[in-house]
DNA sequence: CATGACCCGTATATTAATACCGGTATAAGA
DNA sequence: TCTTATACCGGTATTAATATACGGGTCATG
């Protein structure tokens, strides 16, 4: 076995992930919050859509910061899939 | 350009990044901490290594739930080569 | 000597990150 | 109304890198 795919659990994780940060992203655009964190565009909407279920930590940690939010606020709340409604939202 | 091959700064991030974490590990076995964060031993040797320079985030929050580290103060001690001499020794 | 813990090299399938092209929808302007 | 611009989404393509496993190597400790 060479790196079992990602279960479906992992990808819905990862699509909470997601919502999570386009939540946190709330009126800018895709194209400013990107550039901010210094990743391009297109990463940002796949990771947003749920299509890099699994994204690279720094990438991660750079959006969070350009974000606004926290690393830790962010993984306890896509690994708890009930309670998370309001999260983030400030 | 698809994917730059990352910098010898990234690298340089990553031992920085994996040096934190063997740090935090302590005294426990790799297997250990592997086992409890749910990740092979040799990813977790990879990254401590820095041959693993851009870690996903779930792996590394798995790990820095394992180790009880905080995942914030994590990006910013690798974040900052200077200062980081005590950083998450407690 | 044997065991435990770590390291290194190799191998492999899957995925990340990036880019381009087109499509959709909405809002502003002529 | 027609056009333009902005913003998002979907698919495809490509290289680099992850995560995993195996075999062997080293070094200390029992």
């Amino acid at each position: 076995m060479v790196r079992t795919p990602l279960s479906p659990e992992e990808r819905r994780r990862g699509e909470r992930f997601g919502a999570l940060l386009r939540r946190a992203r709330g009126e800018r655009s895709m194209v400013e919050v990107a550039a901010a964190a210094g990743v391009s565009a297109e990463t940002l909407r796949k990771i947003e859509t749920g299509r890099a279920p699994t994204p690279s930590f720094f990438t991660v940690a750079a959006l969070a910061a350009a974000l606004g939010v926290s690393l830790d606020a962010l993984a306890a709340a896509c690994a708890e899939p009930e309670g998370d409604d309001q999260a983030l939202s400030a």
